[in-house]
DNA sequence: CTAATGCATTAGTCAACGCTAATTTATCGA
DNA sequence: TCGATAAATTAGCGTTGACTAATGCATTAG
């Protein structure tokens, strides 16, 4: 129910490719600003801070300001829902979810 | 490159509650008829017959005609794009975020 | 044969969405 | 202090997309 709601909103954010490879850019990068971001995006500031607010809502990235630059970094947890829905409802691919999950196992100090 | 195009394929036909759940209504059974998917859904039979068109573009069912009836079942390897999306990006966190046992106790309690 | 059922498709409607341009607020440098 | 820079926000615009209602096309039942 309430994580329905989460995967729903996971799904939704990242469903938009502008929006994705913003979230692919900030995941890559370490921390990263708005001015950087909008570089070489093909869109406007304004768009990408847009962009910024539902990434920021769904949980899926996290802000620190900094002066007048608001650096942007990517929040690992943000992508559960998605991991869970999965487990969920893919009965079949099961292999490779297993893999994925042998892989975040590894991460695991 | 190429799979981008199937990440997004994949994740705008997820990205909407209906058809999403039309397509966990067919995973959580064997084969079901379009009818059957209709009854409870909420929409008219045209729409889950839109729905299940785009989940049959993105790969993510497949269909079997039989008399004047047509049974859907998941696609195991529709999913895949999605979990080797998210794959990759689990071995960026490897690599930048010492501390993910939050998102590993999420995804495996 | 005729009526009914299952499904796909189409046109049309309405709301949601992404984008731009412009404005606003805040901060830094000269 | 003043101009420039960073970022967020808003209104307006065009597009996309989900839905309904209606139609068409097979197939089955009576």
């Amino acid at each position: 129910m309430t994580q329905m709601t989460t995967v729903d909103a996971v799904m939704r954010t990242l469903a938009d490719p502008t929006r994705r490879a913003v979230f692919e850019r900030i995941v890559s990068s370490d921390e990263i600003t708005v001015v950087d971001l909008t570089r070489g995006s093909g869109v406007t500031q304004g768009a990408i801070s847009q962009h910024l607010k539902s990434l920021k809502q769904a949980g899926l990235v996290a802000e620190r300001p900094e002066g007048r630059n608001v650096f942007y970094r990517a929040e690992p947890k943000g992508l559960a829902p998605l991991v869970d829905w999965m487990g969920d409802y893919a009965v079949f691919w099961r292999e490779r979810f297993a893999n994925l999950r042998t892989l975040l196992k590894e991460i695991d100090p």
